[in-house]
DNA sequence: ATTGATTGTTAGTTTTTAACATACAATTGA
DNA sequence: TCAATTGTATGTTAAAAACTAACAATCAAT
């Protein structure tokens, strides 16, 4: 078998008790008191950051038996160390966290028509679970910084535009063109997108581009078809109560329909064709610590979803 | 020896090898591919991921035979985890190149008064050492934001306000009250600080509080002065050549001043008197790569404050 | 100057950990 | 159903990392 090593880092990267060490001499300045705190000897917090500076090759540290001072490529090291090692002790907190109880409130956001459709039913069955847990639900479809509103966990619909945040996948979701069933006379017996450009058409404006969709056959046939429309409005349940009143068609998820196309108030047109479907995430902010109610709603959140 | 083990992670911290093991095995999704990336049998992987698992009594992952899938606190733990992969792998790396000749142009900024005085003559023997190098340095007295500017380096002299950065203090200075040789005559018999009120002073405005000092004397006595002023001006520079032309006394720092004390045209006022001294720092943006030429210079620069 | 305590290093030994090779049971696609 | 491939379990070997104890270098106090 080759042995192709990708840790750029070489043999030491595996070694992340040395930068314990490392960071413990450097917060005590003396190897006695390092070996201490670690709770190891002397000798070993000697010999190991030997090693670490002979495979390396470069100085850390300046030795006189009565002081230590570090090199300038030492201080550089131990900042990167300290945060390094502070990350690894929160990876390793959560997971031990994990299995505790989670409690406290989450503050969380997500979009107004995600949100209601299925953030709500989840944060019944989470507040049921966990009774010491409140939670706190900021609806709003642009993406709030979570950093700046204190907020634990955003719930982001379609596409990712966020850096400087942690994200998951939890799901995804289809894009339906939907009418009310007063219009299934009219639309019964389409067969393709294009015959669709004259029907009056909603746009939804929280969309980028609205008007322009690109159908997809069973048969991978491709349409491009741009409505036109005299109503637009900005927020999903708008334009879905709108539909409701036959005022025309438009594209709505699937998680906002579900329930009206089962109840046959809303009906799928063109059901062999596809729109591009989207992606539910998990948002999280750079934090150094992730109580246990974050994760233990995501979960119930992703069993939902 | 009481052991006192001051690592919240427990036993589990000293190993990032297993960290390595569950990226490889999320990466590639197989413990057999994960084991070849690796370079190690898949024995080990699936060994040491369950150990993880049971120190932490977490399900990280779920297996069948042909498939693995993770759980939710399994993908949170991998995106915790590449984050300090990738931070330990530039920890080592900046070790590694440091060494490497330095080379490309280093972009740095420093404050105008410091910059002229301290970093001018660091960088001329930056540019003799280092061939390869060259520099582009911006002088503003305002803490630029060094990611937005594109800058590798700042140097900041004070007192840190910035997060978002790292930093190391490279030195001290200390904060002089001086004025030119002409007002030996008016200061010269000069024993407590509450004397100088009434003398000409010209206001620094680059500090915050450009006219209250705090003197504290060689036993410990302290005073504080309110100076009232005629003049104040916005650079350093501007204040010293202020100074020279004899219109007044003001504070400013050692680094600024210690040729003129040397020539004697500018003389130290109640040198028995101190004036709290301040810390000089090198600030430095998260940038996951550190060329060599940045802490080439900064060895430099600390060699001569 | 000498002592004495304390520091960091070294050497030899023991313990712990991780690696391997192999065999095994479970699942899936043909 | 069969063959191939997956993840797991076992016994053994190799390599770390730990300890103890002795050592040389330094500073403070006499």
């Amino acid at each position: 078998m080759l042995k192709t090593n990708n840790q750029s880092g070489g043999e030491s990267l595996n070694n992340l008790r040395r930068l314990s060490y490392f960071v413990a001499l450097y917060e005590t300045g003396s190897f006695t008191a390092a070996a201490d705190k670690m709770g190891i000897s002397k000798a070993v917090v000697s010999q190991q950051i030997a090693r670490l500076e002979s495979e390396f090759q470069t100085t850390l540290l300046l030795r006189t038996t009565r002081r230590i001072q570090f090199t300038p490529i030492g201080e550089s090291f131990y900042q990167r160390c300290t945060k390094i090692l502070k990350e690894a002790e929160d990876a390793f907190g959560e997971l031990h966290r994990y299995n505790s109880t989670p409690e406290g409130t989450l503050n969380l956001t997500a979009p107004l028509d995600f949100g209601i459709d299925r953030v709500v039913p989840a944060i019944k069955l989470f507040t049921e679970r966990y009774p010491l847990c409140k939670v706190n639900l900021v609806l709003e479809d642009c993406a709030l910084d979570l950093a700046k509103e204190n907020l634990e966990l955003g719930i982001r619909v379609g596409w990712l535009k966020e850096h400087n945040v942690q994200a998951r996948k939890i799901g995804d979701f289809k894009q339906l063109l939907v009418a009310s069933k007063a219009f299934e006379p009219k639309v019964q017996e389409l067969t393709t997108p294009e015959q669709l450009a004259h029907l009056p058409f909603i746009a939804n404006t929280v969309l980028k581009q609205p008007l322009d969709w690109r159908f997809v056959s069973q048969f991978e046939e491709e349409q491009l078809v741009a409505f036109e429309s005299r109503i637009s409005m900005d927020k999903t349940l708008a334009v879905k109560t709108a539909l409701l009143s036959g005022t025309g068609l438009s594209v709505l998820p699937d998680y906002s329909v579900k329930s009206e196309l089962d109840a046959g108030t809303l009906i799928s047109v063109l059901p062999n064709w596809h729109l591009p479907s989207g992606h539910v995430y998990a948002v999280l902010p750079y934090a150094r610590f992730r109580p246990a109610r974050i994760n233990a709603f995501i979960d119930i959140l992703t069993a939902q979803v």
